[in-house]
DNA sequence: TAATAATATGATATTATTATAACATGATTA
DNA sequence: TAATCATGTTATAATAATATCATATTATTA
């Protein structure tokens, strides 16, 4: 189920959204203290969040900013009909959609919907053969195991996922790896896949990366 | 550069939208006489259409239908604010997005570019004989079988298959794989046909690929 | 039809590319 | 301070793509 954080101040507004949230499916987390914002939207980890753009404290648009700065959640700004120009600024400060006030409910559900099947499409597969790659603790686990992946393991493994199926050149693991630094043996790629093969066959995956010869490699 | 499709019968909005469009990088096609929107809207080949709700002949809707019988093109439909129903309608008849009138320029350049960005990942293939030649995987492949290609035999085919039904003259394929190389000798590319020959037979695609002595080859 | 040129193909050789193991270094941690 | 670990480097081995060669098969033209 998709979570939706609701960042309104206006208690009504806000309880009349999140009935209507609910009735559609969705889970909803509502801000009720304005005064930390941002930490509550950032720590909700949420699908989607409604931003009015005029809140206590912060408003929406610096929250906006904020946000995009730690997150890439999409956020559908709410404004009121008077203040178009600010729909402008906010959709170049990174909103994906925005909704004018009064709102039609029929309109905000599609949008929101149009929005998660966009973003959840382009959200990366994190797991693989029933493993789950856990970036955050540099592992790759399932029920039983848990393959610890060093930094440029994990880095190599993350390249070759987001992609799975599909070649991944030399070129851009090397910049994935070691983009700005000088130098660097081109073997020492060949040895970190070589590396990653075997802690992946130590757990029984075998084959998993197939290299292409002049090509690149490929996560099958 | 990409390509875009303007309906729109308001003269004044349409070439507004184009100059918006080209201004931004695109190429555009409007569409004048709408007794025929269907035929050119499809042989246009874009790669995203602007779709006005309200069109003469045959409205926005029926034409979205039409369209989605027998493609894919990304369509973003244009309503009116007083419409809004139209809005909800057109989502679910497969429209990727809309936007409403008057328009936001910032807002419409943005949308066209996320799902722009979005389709362009997804087109990678192209199809012979029911094989979908995949650059991304390597492989030529279609329900059942999957012939994995080398680097040479991928480009031969490729260059092939772009102008299928054309004759590709040696010369260009021999630049095509060894562009900037010292001398090569000339069998080298004749080989490699017949190796590609051979994986094409391998999977029951036979005689692909003719001879035409002299002139060079042809993919049937 | 014979002669010649162009292309095919199988076998072999070559080379670039990649793999692996062993070592070196520096960072981190106990 | 010792021990462990990540990771780059070096040296050497394995591999696969692919160019070349020799020979056979076609097509073209005389």
């Amino acid at each position: 189920m998709h979570r939706i954080t609701i960042a309104e101040d206006d208690k009504a507004i806000r309880n009349e959204l999140s009935e209507l949230l609910k009735n559609a499916g969705y889970d909803t987390f509502c801000i009720t203290d304005f005064s930390d914002s941002l930490n509550q939207i950032l720590s909700a980890d949420s699908d989607l969040i409604l931003l009015d753009i005029n809140l206590p404290h912060m408003n929406g648009e610096q929250l906006l900013m904020e946000i995009r700065r730690k997150s890439d959640i999409p956020v559908i700004m709410v404004t009121s009909r008077t203040t178009e120009i600010d729909e402008v600024m906010s959709m170049s400060y990174g909103a994906d959609d925005y909704i004018t006030k009064p709102y039609n409910p029929t309109i905000l559900l599609l949008r929101i919907s149009a929005i998660l099947k966009r973003s959840s499409k382009e959200k990366v597969c994190t797991s693989y053969h029933g493993f789950k790659l856990n970036s955050a603790k540099g592992c790759l686990s399932d029920d039983k195991t848990e393959i610890t992946l060093t930094k440029n393991e994990l880095i190599i493994f993350q390249q070759l996922l987001d992609k799975q199926g599909e070649i991944v050149t030399r070129d851009e693991l090397m910049t994935a790896l070691w983009d700005n630094e000088e130098y660097i043996n081109d073997n020492a790629l060949t040895v970190n896949i070589s590396r990653l093969r075997g802690k992946l066959a130590d757990s029984g995956i075998e084959d998993a990366i197939e290299t292409r010869k002049k090509q690149g490699y490929i996560l099958k």
